[in-house]
DNA sequence: CAAAAATTTTAGTTGAATAAAAAATTTTTT
DNA sequence: AAAAAATTTTTTATTCAACTAAAATTTTTG
């Protein structure tokens, strides 16, 4: 029961992340210091140093707790059968811009992509990436569930259709988060005519 | 005729492009400092701050000149008509890919994606996304051409199923990036397959 | 050769990151 | 409960490199 130390250490963990929090919101990644969010926490700078090792380090936390809890929203709100593919995908990608924009300005969303991308290998890279995977997941669960459903053939390979539809919207995120001006309804247009040209090439079969 | 002084500034940034190259080559990006840039190119190293701003800046600019070679090379290669789609997206996705591996290592090639998403909206990073947009009507032109020889259905819509394909390969490439163990093989594969579910979803119809 | 333009030098600021010793706090032992 | 041991945090100090500003110098042009 190594737990009152232990407890300790997670008050202060929690304070250097809101107080991160905060700061990043209020005047950005760059113009936040190291030392500007250890003294909002009421630690020193290395005691950042030591748990987070670097700013991305501690941006990383904060977005890894946050989708977290996305993963159980989505996992809740997403309807189960009887929704089309295309609908199902757009509402996918709709909640998880929602979500970003709910969190964090999208100057900061891009300090996230940048970082999970150039320390690809950090522990907390990982963590992100397998936060990915796992919204994935839903998706492809989401797919199994509506073919059990009849709305979808079930000779379709769920797994890979799924992962494939959420490369591609998350791909879409990215170009909507690289934008100030990118519009997430603009974005689902987007994402609407990437499935519809995509679906649209099976229809008629080989020409050969 | 302002010439003199222009060649020799070409010349200068030339040769602090190349240093770059090979210093990031040989010991990577963060160990290769902007002194030692302007060291082995011959200027000082407020003359590289002078024309690329940052680190990263020569970095894109860098990256910028050898994907310019890149679409010239793929419009030359990529075969014109009698392909199919999911192959011609396939050879697509693997000259890049052969490109870059060609061209720098993963490593850089990871800061060359954060550099881009972390400062989206300067000029350098605005320049790539142009690059990426040609590439794009690369693979939107062969997909025209492909229908006026009759391998694809002509009631599809060519531009948006261009642009699909490219996020869709894009977002393996970083994939193929961001991981060292990560081969072209395995990359294949998984674009394949995305592929390979995508279709599939339009050959039964509606089946409500 | 003088004017104009660009580069380099000089000098300084900033902040991230790290190391090692000192101080504080918690746990364990007596 | 007090002393000792163990662990964590803070202090202190330093390094390193990006970036910037302004003056000095060089180069080019007319």
């Amino acid at each position: 029961m190594s737990t009152l130390r232990a407890r300790q250490k997670q008050e202060r963990q929690d304070r250097i992340v809101g107080s991160a929090k905060a700061l990043f919101k209020k005047v950005g990644f760059d113009r936040t210091t190291i030392e500007s969010i250890a003294d909002a926490a009421g630690v020193s700078s290395v005691t950042v140093h030591n748990y987070y090792g670097t700013k991305s380090g501690v941006l990383l936390a904060l977005v890894n707790e946050s989708d977290s809890l996305l993963i159980e929203k989505l996992e809740a709100s997403l309807p189960t059968a009887d929704i089309e593919l295309l609908e199902l995908t757009l509402m996918f990608a709709r909640q998880i811009m929602d979500h970003a924009i709910a969190t964090l300005e999208k100057n900061i969303w891009r300090q996230v992509v940048a970082a999970v991308t150039s320390d690809a290998g950090s522990q907390l890279s990982m963590a992100y990436r397998k936060l990915d995977q796992q919204l994935a997941d839903v998706l492809v669960r989401r797919i199994e569930s509506a073919q059990r459903a009849g709305t979808l053939q079930p000779q379709i390979d769920a797994l890979h259709l799924g992962r494939a539809l959420f490369q591609l919207q998350n791909a879409r995120f990215i170009q909507f988060i690289s934008f100030d001006g990118m519009t997430q309804d603009e974005i689902e247009l987007r994402l609407r005519n990437d499935l519809t040209a995509l679906f649209a090439v099976g229809i008629g079969g080989s020409t050969q």
